[in-house]
DNA sequence: GACATAACAGGTCAATCATCCTGTAATCAA
DNA sequence: TTGATTACAGGATGATTGACCTGTTATGTC
C-alpha cells in the first residue's frame, strides 16, 4: 500500500475543489462520485472519510466555492466599485471578456446547481437560496448608498437589485444555451440605461 | 400475455407527455426510463420502439411540449396582446399567480432543461436555442409594432426582448430556489416601468 | 391468403454508481 | 508506552439504469 498524505485540510479541499469544478461543468446528477475522487486525485476511503453521502459534498461545494464564486465575481467588485452602475458593468464586462477568451460558456455555478437542486433537496436549496439573498443584498446595499437617505428610488433599490441578479442570471443561461456572449451583451445594454438614467435621477 | 394497444401516435403521445412531466420535475438526469415507462403506462417494448435512446425522447419532449409551453405561456399571449407591456405582464401575473395557487415552483421546462443539457449535448443545447430564439423573436415583434417605423427604439427592440427573456428565465430560478413568488413580483415591478415609460416615448 | 413490416409485450443484461467494508498508518491524549 | 481516534488505502457490493433481445400480434400490401 502506497504513503498515505494525511493532510486532512488539504485532502478535503483537493475534494471540494474537484467538486465543485465537476459539478459547475457537468452538473451534480452528471457527475459520479468517482470522477470527484479521480480528478482530486485521493482514494475511495479518504472521500468517503471525508463526505460519507454525495449530498454532504454537495452541501460542502454550495458553502464553499459557490458561495465564494458570486463573492468574489459580484460582491467584493460591486463593494468596491465607484457606483451601483460601474460595479455591474465590471461584471458584465468581465464574464463577457471571459466568455470570448474561452470560448465556451459554462454557466453560472450557482444558477446550474439551482436549477438542478432546488426541487430535489431542501437542505441544498435553501443554501443556495441564501447565497442569492446576499447577492441581491450586496447590489441592494450600494444602490442605497449613492442616493440621499430620503430619496424615492430607495424603497425599490431591493426590487432592482432583484431584476440585476436575475437578468444576469438569465442572461448566463441563454448565453449557455446559445454559447455566446450575445445575450449578456444584449442584457447589458438595455441594464446600462436602466441604471444610468436611475444614477442621474439620484445625483439631481 | 395481454392485449396491445396498436396506437402508435396515442402511445407515443403518452410516453412523450410522461417524460415532460419528469423532466421538468426532477429534471433529465433526475429521471429513469421506467419512471417514464410507468408514469406513461406502456411497456419496456413500446418504449423502445418509438424511442431506441433517452437522447432520442429528450429530442421529441423538447420539440413538443417544452416548445409548446412557451408557445402557449408567452408566444401567443403576448402577441394577442394590446401591447407588448400588457402581454408581458398578463404573463408575469398568470405566473404569480400560478405559484400562489400550486404553493410550490417547479421552474421553467425551457430553463431548466437548458441549465441540465446545453453543456452535455449539442443537439439538445441546439433545439433549446432555437426556442429561446423564437421567444425573443415574438416579444421583439410585438415591441417594434407599436411603434412608428422610423422610431429610435427600434433598434434596441431586441435587446429588450432579451432583457425581459433574461429577467423571466433569472426570475424563475430564484422563484424555485426561495419556492416563492416574490422574486417574480419584484422583477415585474421595475420592468414594467422600464416598459411603460418606452410606450409613452413611443406614442409622444 | 401470403408476406413484410410496424407495434408492441415482457424480460434480460452489462455497465454504472453511491455507499460501505476491511485493513493500516499516522496522530494524540494520558 | 499505550490506547483511542483520525485519516486514510483499496477494493467489494448491492441497487439502479439505459439499452437490448426474443417472441407475438396487428396492419397493410400484393
Amino acid at each position: 500500500m502506497s504513503q498515505r498524505t494525511n493532510d486532512p485540510e488539504g485532502t478535503r479541499r483537493q475534494v471540494v475543489n474537484a467538486a465543485f469544478e465537476l459539478f459547475t461543468r457537468k452538473g451534480y446528477e452528471g457527475t459520479p462520485m468517482h470522477a470527484v475522487r479521480d480528478l482530486a486525485g485521493v482514494s475511495s476511503g479518504a472521500l468517503a472519510h471525508h463526505f460519507p453521502t454525495k449530498r454532504d459534498l454537495g452541501l460542502a461545494v454550495i458553502r464553499g466555492p459557490v458561495a465564494e464564486a458570486i463573492a468574489g465575481t459580484w460582491i467584493e467588485p460591486v463593494a468596491r466599485a465607484s457606483s451601483a452602475s460601474a460595479g455591474v458593468r465590471s461584471v458584465f464586462e468581465a464574464t463577457i471578456a471571459d466568455i470570448v477568451r474561452t470560448g465556451t460558456v459554462a454557466g453560472c455555478p450557482l444558477g446550474n446547481l439551482a436549477a438542478e437542486l432546488s426541487t430535489r433537496n431542501d437542505a441544498l436549496r435553501f443554501e443556495l437560496n441564501a447565497i442569492f439573498d446576499r447577492w441581491r443584498e450586496a447590489i441592494a446595499a450600494k444602490l442605497q448608498a449613492q442616493q440621499p437617505p430620503d430619496a424615492a428610488g430607495n424603497k425599490d433599490a431591493g426590487a432592482l437589485a432583484n431584476l440585476i441578479v436575475a437578468c444576469f442570471s438569465g442572461a448566463i443561461l441563454m448565453a449557455k444555451a446559445s454559447q455566446s456572449a450575445v445575450p449578456l451583451q444584449a442584457c447589458w445594454t438595455h441594464l446600462q440605461n436602466i441604471l444610468e438614467a436611475r444614477t442621474q435621477k439620484g445625483d439631481g
